[in-house]
DNA sequence: GTGAAAGCGCTAACAC
DNA sequence: GTGTTAGCGCTTTCAC
């Protein structure tokens, strides 16, 4: 076995009560067996037992992320949340936890919760229905949820403004001189695309433009459904209305700019094309693609701290949105209209 | 607190011992006693305290996950690899902890070592130079490293086999009558890349195909820098002596794609197109990519199997590549020479 | 400013 | 087949 605070309390002639106030920095130490204590532990190599210290304790500095199963590909948002959380909680000496939740079936992490194993929870990517929320509620355990849940909650919740981004996202084209604009979303079950949209809606009627249901097309979020339906709009002529599309994702803008493309539709001088986030492929398009995204960092970081908090406040419910949009401008949305 | 398993002793009028034989399903219990015990331990509740078993059996089943800090963009795979990996271990009771090294600075796992808070470690991502393969030594724990050595090391490791790959892709494409080949790699220092053009070479000598030096390629791998080298080739004519082309991943491939396309070589009947990995754009392309990919899940699950085996057999180095290449035909290479 | 000692909840060796 | 009991290594309260 290692070497125990036993040895160590040995070793320079105390007890370990005293060693573990020197570990844990107790100022009613003197500094004459500070020192002393410090150098033997030094010279035996000790290091406290986490175990141990975990049992004792009861509190073990681990804290669960858990998710649902998507690929990377499917969501490359979510491994940059995790990244963010890790990144900081490291920090405060804590460790993650990576937990993917098949089928909504939460009895693992329910196991690592009544086990006593963890200390905080962090989800992502779940919609919040009653048997979740019930199931978080019985646990008793400090909790975060990541993303917005759609009805209101006694929880603890984090999100990114999704219309303070799509207001972003106009403000940047209607600054050029960009007056008309279609904007291209998801399915209305798709939460941040409406979100986006309302920016857009926000942004349009601040300035006196108008916008309404006829602007709008929902389609998939995928890239051919987007081209087809565009393509649709080049043919019957209805495109000459407008001089700007918003797309509320990659896989959208890419779809649209295949159709501009393919039909002879000069991007972005005829029309500014802008979108969300800021996929990989972004700079592979041509032209390439502008976008308002979110630093996902910050959402690590903001959610790092909030889990930090609600450790040691169990009891205190804070809701918060954070709004970092950052402006990516490539040629997509690069021209100014006279 | 919660319900212990002297409560459950109590409830019941056995030993804690006893209660400890029936969680763990100790066949020396009769089934009296064990059905007896069990209903006590729904009737309370009780949930073993994961931190005190923990403690007790100086085990926390708990592995790490040390990698580097790339974004999901930068590394897809590798969010794959974690998932795999996490799907396999959780099956087997254990919890993985997702650590980013930055710099690498092992400090954070080392204390997650020396603290005996976890049983294994799974290195992703690294170059394993002298000075990590001491750390490693040092800290005897069962280690797993994910991606060959460029060293020959007596530490476990797990690869994906990328000579196969290599071979995989050339045989598509010369089963469908091709013949002369440009291989589009990234820089000598890219392993991968050698990896997989050493495939391509292994199939075009099997097939008495000629191929050499002058028929490769070296470039960043960036879409852009493919695409520039490939115009060149395609402008000085030497493009006319090839009928395929095996880019040795996505964003290679994806450059020479709009090199092809702008320069108006039809793809695939004027060559054949074929590349590695399936990024989630490989589909949006035109044509779309076909690709020789490995599924990651088997990565993890390879992985997640040579971590327990290092648990319980600490001493036994084993070093194997998997080999389980995936060939998704689209349409880059679908055409049939005659 | 420091020490003694009582836990923390469970496991496993040993006894019966 | 079941009970007794000595740890596992540390924290923390209480006493001095």
């Amino acid at each position: 076995m290692g070497v125990t605070i036993t040895d160590v309390a040995k070793e320079c002639g105390v007890s370990v009560a005293t060693v573990s106030r020197v570990i844990h920095k107790n100022p009613s130490i003197s500094d004459e067996t500070s020192k002393r204590v410090e150098k033997a532990i030094k010279k035996l190599g000790f290091v406290p037992n986490k175990r141990a210290q975990s049992f004792a304790t009861q509190r073990s500095n681990l804290i669960v992320f858990a998710t649902t199963p998507q690929s990377a590909y499917a969501s490359p948002h979510k491994f940059e949340i995790l990244s963010g959380l890790e990144k900081i909680l490291s920090h405060f000496s804590y460790s993650l936890i990576f937990s993917q939740i098949e089928k909504g079936d939460f009895s693992s992490v329910g196991a690592l919760c009544d086990n006593k194993l963890v200390d905080a929870l962090v989800i992502h990517g779940f919609d919040i229905d009653e048997k979740l929320e019930s199931f978080i509620a019985k646990k008793k355990m400090p909790t975060v949820i990541i993303g917005r849940p759609t009805r209101p909650l006694s929880l603890s919740w984090i999100d990114n403004d999704n219309v303070v981004s799509g207001e972003v996202a106009a403000s940047c084209l209607i600054n050029k001189g960009r007056k008309s604009f279609l904007f291209i979303g998801g399915k209305e079950e798709d939460n941040i695309s409406e979100s986006r949209l309302q920016g857009l809606k926000n942004s349009m009627k601040k300035n006196g433009l108008p916008f309404g249901e006829e602007d709008i097309i929902r389609v998939e979020s995928e890239p051919i459904k987007a081209e087809k339906a565009l393509k649709a709009i080049i043919d019957n002529g209805r495109i000459k209305k407008y001089d700007a599309i918003v797309a509320a994702n990659n896989y959208l803008a890419l779809g649209a700019i295949n159709a501009l493309n393919e039909k002879g539709i000069h991007v972005p001088s005829a029309i500014s094309l802008i979108t969300f986030d800021d996929y990989p492929f972004a700079t592979f398009t041509k032209p390439k693609l502008s976008s308002v995204s979110v630093d996902m960092y910050s959402l690590g970081l903001y959610t790092a701290r909030m889990v930090l908090n609600q450790i040691k406040n169990p009891s205190i419910v804070a809701q918060q949105y954070i709004t970092v949009p950052l402006l990516t401008e490539r040629s997509s949305s690069r021209y100014i209209k006279k």
